[in-house]
DNA sequence: AGTTCACCTTACTCGAAGTAGGTTACCTTC
DNA sequence: GAAGGTAACCTACTTCGAGTAAGGTGAACT
């Protein structure tokens, strides 16, 4: 309009454009605040492409936290491949998770911020997102660990991820806490219990 | 109505009586599902009375946040006070905290919940929650660890807390797994850690 | 040049949050 | 036991945002 005149997109540039300007527009003003007409209008294209797109507002966010998750994805398993031990693999892991959720701020706020969307697709998204990541260390332990009991290593592997989920958390309030401390610290409750630290 | 007259009620027990409902209505239909006039109907009352007791819809959800955070820290706190060592006072304050999850569902699943609202009072809300439980931990290890590295001290708490809160969503899947064992499962992985299984 | 199909718009409906202002039952005080 | 004050309560509204119906426009291919 003022700069330059609304262009035309072919469907996939324009898709992803929308994806890009949402994950932003979630982040900073969180999922309710955020209003359709608003992203519309800083995608510069008018409601009813963004329905046509996605369906609704949740699908608009599922989308966003698909691309974020698979981001995550990528990052965590690509940093594990060339471990030579458990606490190799787990060390790698951890650094690699918590680069990321200091470099890609945005993308990990969709993840980390659970849904009031109870019932609804998006939490589920979420959770699936966590299972990712429970897969990944049980899959890792299963190669490294004594195999026995089933269901303790998988109720291990939901501690391992609820515990650095909120040590990312944490993280965000210690601008000072590099990812490799955040690393140390993790591995050091983790690989050698707190029976370590007991006077 | 049709059984007894709508009664009026002086305003404590009127305000006990709408939480109550409250917290039933968000946690079977979530937050954002949820009417206000939804809950006034069931609660047998318009909705403007919502309104005069807690101002806004997300006031009443804080108000049920926060009754769900005092019963949790009542039955936690108490669970310690007795304890002899560091591992047994982290055992005696994870299976109180396991029960508790399991006893009082819907407290629980208010208090699970992130909430989209950020930037917003409920959030805050929820994360002061897990600060008095990472406040309470760290309180429990500085009087049995070595002091010493303060911010390793509160890295730790904040690790327990997120590893116990997903153990605790884990339980909600697995029927069978009973606090006692959700407890053993935590303890064996807190207190002696990961490198005891490692072959 | 004209037809077509994908991209895009304006202008609406509908439901739920929040509010203005009036009404009724209970309790005090004489 | 009637006057009157006030706390508890209601009906009827505004507002705002999600979602939709129906129609406009431009580029590409005959």
């Amino acid at each position: 309009m003022t700069t330059a005149k609304r262009k035309r997109m072919p469907r996939a540039e324009r898709m992803r454009q929308m994806i890009e300007i949402a994950e932003e527009v979630f982040a900073e003003r969180g999922y309710s605040t955020a209003s359709m007409d608003d992203i519309a209008e800083r995608v510069g294209v008018s409601k009813p492409m963004l329905y046509e797109y996605f369906n609704s507002k949740e699908g608009l966010l599922l989308a966003c936290i698909q691309q974020s998750r698979t981001a995550l994805r990528e990052v965590t398993e690509r940093a594990t491949v060339g471990a030579t031990s458990a606490e190799d693999a787990l060390r790698r892991g951890l650094l690699a998770f918590f680069v990321f959720i200091r470099e890609r701020r945005q993308a990990w706020s969709l993840l980390r911020h659970e849904m009031v969307l109870i019932g609804t697709g998006a939490a589920e998204e979420i959770e699936q997102t966590r299972r990712q990541q429970t897969d990944l260390i049980a899959a890792l332990m299963s190669g490294y660990f004594e195999s026995g009991d089933d269901l303790r290593a998988e109720a291990s592997a939901e501690f391992v991820v609820g515990a650095c989920e909120r040590l990312a958390i944490w993280c965000e309030r210690h601008e000072d806490v590099s990812p490799e401390l955040a690393t140390e610290y993790a591995m050091d409750v983790l690989w050698s219990g707190l029976s370590a630290r007991a006077r």
